[in-house]
DNA sequence: TTCCTTATGTGAGGTTTATCACAGACGGCA
DNA sequence: TGCCGTCTGTGATAAACCTCACATAAGGAA
């Protein structure tokens, strides 16, 4: 089902897979996925261990009154840990997976996951390492949330981005649980302090230096 | 260095340690920790793999101005993720380990974790079993922090303990990543409610029912 | 008992964040 | 150009929580 560049696109970004019988990722399919399809949802099961080739995706956790939060972002080279956490537990997603930019990627099925982290040291590693970095980051989140204040953790996430960002004020709001006015409101006082410069859907940071000091502060 | 009764014990509660040789475990020794106790803190390197025989432990982040949140709790037969985790990684640790109740534990070296984790299936799936729950965990964690109000995470935290709880205001306050004054008036008021009875270091809850139903809602 | 430490009760006042209700601004499109 | 949908700005108000400052109470130790 795979030609012979995606398997070797698969391989570059997920290199610790060459141990893999070939006939085996074969059996996988590359998958187009539009930006916005919702991957999964809360209590669904979870079918395979998906690959990702390139685009992103959010995954999020939303409130009874219809704010979000994301919990963290899946990259290209990277899988996401809820899926494995479900696999290995034979548990359900705790969480929605939306696409961002729309992705490319090959779903490795549950028994050929299984078979690696019996079989595959390197891929153990892997996966081990994954669900090292995710727990650290859900930690650093945790602690964001609860000791931080809104503008400290908003001058982290403009820090920690590309310049000039490219969001609404309600994207913003949503990856770190607020609300749109509280976005709009802190980044104009950012603006005052000649930190950023604000356009339409685009946010263009002046002084990294100082909104890096104000978010660790 | 472990007598028999101890290794019998270890056993009981980890039995996926039962491929391991004899003589591996042998080199581990019985400690004793007494509660208060610092185990670890953040940036510190680990040693081991500790396995908990008797007590348990507090992992918690504690902030700039004083107030602490408890991550999780580690209790006998579990072990703690975030050990794994520096292991896994080679990390330093996010976060810090206290005492709760004094300990019996055997820690197991770094040596012998890794060898496990190559050549022992059972040893595997507790550790990757460990590791999704932690993470679920922490996902509820995060969601509470984020969007439920304080009374509901206070309603939810006495609803899963056994009752009678003996802790003070301060106690759960650092549990729940809150303030002291702030927990005895919710406790004040679930106890105008009838949901439960106040005496010192120690709350009876009265009405489970009511306070579940208020802390899912 | 008396003293002392720790735990709890409580009011006042402030900060932070959320919510509501609009108004204005921008950009695409007919 | 004019219209329309989306994005942003802004004030008013309220909710939730924190902090400070004490007062009171309960239990243990001398």
């Amino acid at each position: 089902m795979i030609d012979s560049d995606t398997r070797s696109r698969v391989l570059q970004l997920y290199p610790m897979l060459q141990e893999l019988p070939a006939a085996e990722l074969a059996l996988a399919s590359l998958m187009l996925i539009p930006a916005g399809t919702v991957m999964f949802d809360e209590d669904q099961p979870c079918q395979g261990f998906p690959l990702l080739l390139s685009g992103s995706l959010r995954v999020i956790k939303s409130s009874a009154n219809g704010r979000e939060l994301q919990l963290y972002r899946v990259m290209p080279g990277e899988s996401c840990i809820l899926t494995s956490s479900c696999l290995l537990g034979d548990t359900r997603y705790q969480a929605r997976g939306i696409v961002e930019e729309s992705l490319e990627m090959v779903m490795l099925p549950a028994t050929v996951f299984h078979s690696l982290l019996r079989t595959c040291d390197a891929f153990r590693r892997y996966v081990f390492q994954l669900f090292t970095e995710r727990l650290t980051d859900m930690m650093e989140l945790v602690t964001a949330v609860a000791f931080q204040k809104l503008d400290q953790r908003l001058a982290g996430l403009l820090a920690g981005k590309p310049s000039p960002l490219l969001a609404t004020h309600q994207t913003i709001a949503d990856e770190l649980g607020s609300a749109r006015e509280m976005i709009s409101r802190l980044l104009k006082g950012f603006a005052e302090q000649g930190w950023v410069r604000l356009g339409r859907e685009q946010i263009t940071v002046t002084d990294l230096a100082a909104l890096k000091k104000f978010a660790t502060f």
